[in-house]
DNA sequence: GCTCCTTATTTTCCGCTGTCAATGAAAGAA
DNA sequence: TTCTTTCATTGACAGCGGAAAATAAGGAGC
């Protein structure tokens, strides 16, 4: 295990390295001629780019026993060495920060979450600073550097300038984060958008991996939604992407924050839930537990309002599936607590509002614990550090066939 | 001018000349250092790109009397020399085949509509290639080539393999027409979608010029859209995408004949209008045409009927909106002929559905005559020629920042 | 007309990348 | 032992694209 080391740059200088790198980090150990295949190289380039990785430790050579081949020499595996750079990532939430210490395969190592007394720039800042403290500490302990930091805030989030241009949530406008926090840890930062975070997470590490276009649709307090199209994470010209909260279902339904009817968010947020809720039952539930609670407990007028909700989301996502034709969809977020309650309604809808081939889109239900948004956030600063010097002008991301 | 010669290939080999080519094409004529600028190139690499171009007549150099710098040697204007080649695009719609004739700038040359005796495979194949030979005349009396034959067709078509996967509208299956009318015609075929065939025409000679993400809605028969992210064509996993018209806008609305209630096409394709103008005057209006007359006349109900579809359409686009982020929306098709009674309920659906910064999004509404669509069947088959032997790899689009 | 200044384009190197074809390595099979 | 098969590496090499220097083509000043 090496010690923490100076600022050293990734040995990827050019684009087919980190092509090659990357398909290791998230296609798992592959042999160098499986690599060349996936990445659309030669072997030869691909045993070229691997050594400097190798030789820098961000590599190492396993032997599979396993997956020998009937016949001719046996492969090597090349994986990456998960404990050769640690990175954490931040997510702020409206009264908790959420961090973890990843190694380089975003394996959470430790989790921490720290209450939140304020949401201006200046008091989450310091609470972030604080939690990213700690996690140094913890990193210190194992010996190896940190080599980033990501942070994940909801709204509308310049990743290239660093800037968080307007959070509604946290009401901020126009803040450096990055260079704020880049300041006060003294870390490489990355700053983006939560769900696109999220997404990012996935595309590498999670149910994405391989995909050229899929979706992740995020259930809980809101609804949110992060793309992948031609393998690069949809980011939208104006800041706004993913809104399928605000895809109208009814437009006789309940009126939405953002001033319309019956948006998907207006329905199936935790926030609709429980004012349908107490509005159907006449029980004043605290939230969006105890609203799941009642409707666990067989009453009637609770579970009639998360089937609405599960009938909100899966029309809002075969919409994503008519207009994007993606090959998956991965529905998360803290929401899902209730999973069960929400489940076959979500599939009923999405099969029935599905367009022909459309339907035939994988909808996978995936539970992610809440720490989840928090490795998004380190998958970013991952991400940023692979791209470092190289690869200036891969904007909207990378290309992964 | 050239006489018509030998298959000869296209010559750039490498993907930054026919990165610059197509900047050529797009942009019309620009200065080398320009190109440069736009491709992201070095000006070096465009001289040494341009010249083999230019010998073989794709590339023609002009000077600019306009344009002239206030100091210093005046810039070398370069552009496409259009009548180097010609194409020709092929649209089949339900009872007409739409062909045209364009120079390799995508210009329309001639224009022929010919009535189709019927649906199947066999009739339309002979049908088209009728209207392919007369072109060929056409052609033969210019002196140039015809380079490549794109044809458009609606459904779920494979680009790649030139094959009709399903079209619902022709009831045709796994139809190899690429390969079909080839044989027949001798000419390189490129098969694709229609709404795909027209997006591609609009990002390289259109609206869309310059813009990486943008979305172009049809407005007619039917309710499409095809989609630009990250300066791609979107295709779907299943060969379904940008299904607009099916997006639910009312789920207390009108059948459609998908299943369910209340989509935009259910709402605002010429026949809803037709079927609800009916209903709702009683007026037994034989076309949209008619119904558009009677709303023109000031018919309250009819004006009514037109203003529900243009707020249908309106809201669609905003999800698409809403989703995506592109840059700009461009509404278009044959139903736009009744343009004054959609407009502004377009607009101001639009502006009231999008959420957030989604309402800068730029919304034109461009009437495009129907020889458009065939026009869009030979760009494709421009792209087709463009990246002949080159670019093995470029599977979804032109990467075009 | 000559010189200088500015901008556009071309030329000349030059490093570097990724491919090709040949070679080496590591098994199991005959 | 010798083949055969498959994986990995090597070295030669073509060619791309960049940097910087050179060249070209005006206008302005004198």
């Amino acid at each position: 295990m090496s010690s923490p080391s100076a600022v050293e740059s990734f040995p990827a200088h050019t684009s087919a390295a980190s092509q090659i790198f990357t398909t290791v980090l998230s296609q798992g150990p592959l042999t160098r001629l499986e690599v060349a295949r996936r990445a659309g190289l030669s072997a030869a380039a691909v045993t070229k780019a691997v050594r400097p990785l190798i030789e820098a430790g961000y590599l190492v050579e396993d032997v599979d026993e396993d997956a020998r081949p009937a016949l001719g020499r046996p492969a090597n595996l090349v994986r990456v060495d998960g404990g050769r750079a640690l990175f954490i990532g931040v997510k702020v939430t409206g009264d908790t920060i959420i961090g973890v210490l990843t190694d380089l395969c975003c394996r959470i190592l430790v989790a921490r979450h720290i209450p939140l007394p304020a949401r201006d720039p200046r008091a989450v800042l310091g609470t972030a600073a604080e939690l990213v403290r700690e996690l140094l500490i913890e990193a210190d302990g194992l010996g190896v550097r940190v080599a980033g930091l990501g942070m994940a805030v909801s709204g509308d989030v310049d990743r290239a300038e660093g800037v968080v241009r307007y959070s509604p949530f946290l009401e901020w406008r126009d803040v450096p984060l990055a260079e704020l926090a880049a300041m006060t840890t003294g870390l490489p930062v990355t700053v983006d958008n939560d769900v696109r975070a999220l997404t990012v997470a996935e595309q590498w590490f999670g149910a994405g991996v391989g995909l050229s276009g899929f979706a992740v649709v995020t259930v809980g307090a809101g609804i949110g939604c992060g793309l992948v199209v031609h393998g690069g994470v949809v980011a939208g010209a104006h800041g706004v992407a993913g809104e399928i909260g605000h895809v109208t279902v009814d437009p006789a339904g309940p009126r939405c924050h953002c001033g319309n009817r019956g948006c998907v968010e207006a329905i199936a947020s935790d926030d609709a839930i429980v004012r349908q809720v107490r509005a159907a039952t006449g029980v004043q539930v605290a939230d969006a537990v105890e609203a799941a609670g009642l409707a666990h407990d067989g009453v009637a007028g609770a579970r009639e309002i998360y089937a609405r909700a599960g009938d909100a989301i899966g029309r809002g996502i075969a919409t994503v599936a008519n207009l994007l034709g993606p090959e998956r969809v991965i529905i998360s977020g803290e929401g899902l607590a209730a999973y069960d309650l929400f489940a076959d309604h979500i599939r009923d809808a999405f099969a029935t509002a599905a367009f022909g081939s459309a339907a035939r889109c994988d909808v996978q239900i995936r539970p992610l614990p809440f720490d989840e948004w928090a490795r998004g956030a380190a998958a970013t600063a991952i991400q940023s550090f692979i791209r470092s010097d190289a690869n200036q002008r891969g904007r909207g991301g990378e290309q992964q066939p």
